[in-house]
DNA sequence: TGAATATAGATCGTGTACGATCTAATCGCA
DNA sequence: TGCGATTAGATCGTACACGATCTATATTCA
């Protein structure tokens, strides 16, 4: 009998859950990158918010989190990191001082050089073709754009 | 000019990531899972925990450990806060002291019961069908295994 | 057999993550 | 115009998550 008969009947363990596909997936991710980042000297959530001020710099808290979906109590601590390692400067909007924005230092706008490398040793570690990777990514954020939806209400 | 032309030329964005779709994807179920496990009393990984214990009652934690791909100094305290909620017990294995063995209590093994609704609610917001949801789960372990494998050397 | 080694968990320090709440600044409208 | 409501970040408490390290137990082999 083949085990699709039965695993419906059986018990569930967590490797039959997508979520936990995802979980552990980003997991994995990260031990790849904790190396890479090392050099960098970031974590990798800190690498996400250099990697969006190194495609737009200039932005501010609150915009760094929608793209990131990370909220202000999870940026705040992370973005004083970021400031202590010298990487950028955050000031009050002098138009509307409610705003926080961030601005890459030379040093910060630097170390992109330095980061080059990396999207290419993680290319390696996915073994995907490129366009495996685009088929991917789309599947997964669609189901993430599911998600969210589902949690608005 | 069509964006896949500007794309490789212009700065990558955290959009185009892989691993972000990911990340922010594990961020999303959380979302959706959180309403649901308050309902148990339960965070997102000790569900995890305790539909491993479901699916295999009396586990050791280093087996739990490799299911799930954490480390004793996450399953540790987590273990505990567990115990301490009375779904489960600690107790070090008589034939191999080193090793603690995890036994569900009749409190953890009848929450599961309670737990049987959160499946459902999780598919519902998925919102794939069950063909693409084993495709998709197949493609990201995939994807998992490689960066595992990578992450070895 | 007994000392060197290996293994299983536990502990500690750092850094996310988020909900709840707080403060300060801005907006909306009577 | 000025006061209530909204908005942007910051703060606090709880809970992961992992690397480095520690302790206790088990294994190995000289």
């Amino acid at each position: 009998m083949p085990p699709s008969d039965a695993k419906p009947t059986s018990r569930p363990d967590v490797t039959d859950l997508l979520c936990f596909a995802i979980y552990s997936t980003g997991h994995a991710f990260n031990r790849v990158y904790k190396p890479l980042l090392d050099e960098l000297g970031l974590t990798y959530p800190q690498y996400l918010v250099m990697v969006a001020l190194w495609a737009a710099d200039d932005q501010t808290v609150g915009e760094i989190g929608d793209r990131l979906f990370l909220e202000s109590s999870t940026l705040t601590p992370l973005l004083k990191r970021l400031e202590t390692l010298g990487l950028l400067t955050r000031r009050r909007d002098p138009e509307d001082e409610r705003q926080v924005r961030l601005r890459l230092t030379d040093k910060g706008a630097g170390l992109r050089k330095k980061a080059r490398g990396v999207g290419g040793c993680i290319g390696e570690a996915v073994g995907l073709s490129g366009d495996a990777v685009v088929k991917l990514r789309g599947d997964i954020i669609r189901l993430r754009d599911n998600l969210l939806k589902a949690a608005e209400t």
